[in-house]
DNA sequence: ATGACCAATTGA
DNA sequence: CAATTGGTCATG
């Protein structure tokens, strides 16, 4: 194209033409807005529109045509024109005048008049957007799924009457205290709150689904998430029992669209009320809302890897103080969340008496102390002692026994049998491993085997297995076991139950099966190896899984752990005393200023970015900034910290940091509040 | 994001 | 002096 000069006297005029053809533009609209009918009634929308910008996320006002009034209802889908686009929203409310001073657009289109935003979650996802400093329209995309047409289209079947036997509720809550308090009061119709730390070998599923029982029984609705889809299959079959079919919906992520709308919308339509589902459901629009339940709330799938990465349990924290539901935060472990809110008075404990633990499990380590074998380096503890051998031996004669293992695989890492160098493959660095007994070492991360390895610090070929994996210990209790069968449930293969006859169940923690009856005996193998890691939960997360797997004992059954008797993470395990380890965990990280003393909230991203976020940033008086620290990813990350009762103030400043960040086109920093791990 | 506008800076 | 660049503002 040849570039021509522009007649220098042209360019004023051509301004002009243009702001002729803008003014222009403008009136064409406002005629057409105006040949548009504005509905009878309300003829304001007030949309949330979806864009991603955080200085956008609040809703704007658009007009209702006639052909829309009985359709633009409060909660559905609609198109506008925003910025000049065609862009999706959801009608937030209709009303009657705009605050807005400008003509108002009509609304180009109603996507669908089914009201898939209810007020309730509409507050709920503000609330969660404003805690988590993120936008609504990512916590809209966590809480509304996609609509699928056909789904649509079909009812909705209303639920039967619902029959609940508070006796049979009662009974199955006996041994928990004061499990029949809780139970009355929700059939009342009331909200109670309380943190509920079930015995070992309880049917937590059946007691849950009696909980949402009561609730039911009162005319309201209840929320039970779980952490995985083998958890949802439980609660779901136990409010089969309980409830009868019909009455609920399970949600999980693995429905598939068209199941996950339909079943969406049995909740959204009121046909369902009750409802069990994985950390997206903690969004579901049931209405009236009676109970909220999270189970396990330290397992890591209860926490969003999305942005803005809420956590279950907070969201459903959150729900019910919006709606005036019951709260129950219940586990074989208890998280230090959940003993803050003990001892901050806001719930009641719900727990076992010692002799019903002591009568339900006998909890044994076997090991030597550290102590010891500093004393003595040569007594090296074996990895499965006689003690151990014994305990399988015993319960192989009354039924199945479990062997936790903590690692997946056959040798998982590997290091120089000389000098302890861990094995890295020559072409990434990656940890070697082996794969089976006949496998030569291979890269974990991008496969070259590497058989011909040598220590590149001492020269040395002998490679050791400071850790094995469930597939080895498979294969060492099979020569040991040689007539019982072995099974394995871990991440590749998870089996989610296995039958009450003899025979050993090796699995990684969490993917353990569920005995019918429960196991004869469970042992804990390798407890040194989650205590080894360094974070802030380590000891928390590690009774979490221990107490988990030991819990699916039978009624009187055995559990060993094979570990250093002498750390505080086990001789909980062997009290059963997760209130006590929850209570002295939270004690010390009230004295260090540590979540949930403390909220936290990281900022990652670039150098420079990250630098002028925190200028930016108006954060509380209190606040601390640690940091900046460098990742190896070439960014970088602060954490600012502040008194829990500031908790909400650093909320809003980070939210505000990200408008004025977003409004002024800034390089983009992740904020995270109250990151799972550090 | 996208676009518009204004002011300051750069360049011939 | 014109052209370019950067910051600010608004989106109904």
């Amino acid at each position: 194209m040849t570039q021509r000069p522009p007649e220098p006297d042209l360019l004023p005029g051509m301004r002009r033409t243009v702001r002729d053809s803008r003014a222009k533009a403008a009136a064409t609209r406002a005629r057409k807005a105006t040949e548009v009918e504005p509905a009878a009634t309300d003829p304001v929308a007030r949309v949330l529109v979806e864009v991603p910008l955080a200085h956008l996320d609040r809703p704007f006002d658009y007009l209702v045509p006639t052909a829309m009034a009985d359709t633009a209802v409060p909660g559905c889908r609609v198109r506008v024109r925003f910025a000049g686009q065609d862009v999706d929203g959801f009608v937030v409310e209709r009303v009657a005048t705009s605050e807005h001073g400008g003509r108002l657009s009509p609304l180009r289109r109603v996507v669908s008049a089914e009201p898939v935003l209810t007020p309730a979650v509409a507050a709920l996802t503000a609330a969660v957007a404003d805690r988590y400093a993120g936008t609504r329209s990512d916590v809209l995309r966590l809480a509304v799924p996609p609509r699928h047409a056909t789904a649509e289209k079909q009812e909705s079947p209303p639920a039967p009457a619902p029959v609940v036997d508070l006796d049979a509720a009662r009974s199955a809550w006996a041994g928990h205290e004061p499990g029949a308090a809780f139970l009355d009061h929700l059939a009342a119709g009331g909200s109670p709150r309380a943190v509920w730390s079930a015995a070992p070998a309880t049917d937590w599923p059946l007691l849950i689904a009696h909980t949402c029982a009561a609730t039911y029984a009162a005319g309201r609705g209840a929320l039970v998430c779980v952490p995985d889809h083998r958890d949802v299959d439980r609660v779901a079959a136990a409010l089969v029992a309980v409830l009868g079919e019909g009455h609920h919906v399970a949600l999980t992520a693995d429905l598939g669209p068209s199941a996950r709308y339909r079943e969406f919308l049995a909740v959204s339509r009121g046909a369902r009320r009750v409802v069990v589902g994985t950390r997206a459901a903690a969004f579901a629009p049931v209405r009236d809302l009676g109970l909220v339940v999270v189970w396990d709330d330290g397992d890591d799938l209860h926490a969003e890897p999305r942005a803005p990465y809420p956590h279950t349990r907070e969201v459903l924290l959150t729900r019910a103080g919006l709606e005036g539901a019951g709260v129950l935060v219940g586990g074989f472990a208890r998280t230090v969340e959940a003993a803050y809110l003990l001892r901050s008075g806001w719930a009641h404990e719900l727990a076992a008496p010692r002799d019903l633990v002591r009568q339900r499990v006998h909890v044994a380590v076997a090991g030597a102390s550290d102590a010891e074998l500093r004393r003595d380096p040569l007594a090296r503890a074996a990895r499965v002692p006689a003690q151990a051998h014994d305990t399988i031996e015993e319960g192989l004669r009354h039924g199945p026994v479990l062997v936790q293992t903590p690692r997946t695989g056959y040798v998982p890492s590997l290091a120089c049998e000389r000098c302890r160098t861990p094995a890295r493959c020559t072409a990434c660095a990656g940890p070697l491993a082996l794969r089976g007994p006949t496998d030569p070492p291979r890269c974990r991360w991008c496969g070259t085997d590497d058989p011909a390895w040598a220590c590149p610090t001492c020269g040395h070929r002998g490679l050791r297995a400071p850790v094995l994996g469930d597939h080895r210990t498979a294969e060492e209790l099979g020569r040991s076991f040689a007539r019982t069968p072995i099974r394995s449930s871990s991440d590749d293969r998870v089996r989610a139950t296995v039958a009450a006859r003899p025979e050993i169940v090796v699995a990684t923690p969490g993917a353990e099966p569920v005995a019918e009856g429960g196991y004869a005996a469970v042992v804990l193998l390798d407890t040194w190896l989650p205590l080894a890691r360094a974070d802030l939960r380590t000891e928390e997360e590690a009774l979490r899984r221990w107490v988990n797997a030991a819990a699916l004992v039978a009624p009187g059954g055995r559990v060993l752990a094979v570990g250093d008797p002498a750390h505080p993470a086990l001789q909980a395990l062997v009290r059963w005393d997760v209130a006590g380890f929850a209570e002295r965990e939270t004690t010390q990280r009230v004295e260090a200023h540590l979540p949930p003393a403390s909220r936290m909230a990281t900022i990652t991203g670039e150098p420079g970015a990250v630098d002028d976020a925190i200028t930016l940033l108006a954060a509380p008086e209190a606040a601390e900034v640690l940091g900046p620290v460098d990742l190896p990813d070439g960014e970088c990350r602060v954490v600012v910290r502040v008194p829990r009762a500031q908790g909400p103030a650093l909320s809003a400043a980070l939210h505000e940091l990200q408008r004025v960040r977003s409004a002024r086109k800034l390089d983009a920093v992740r904020v995270q509040v109250d990151p799972a791990t550090l």
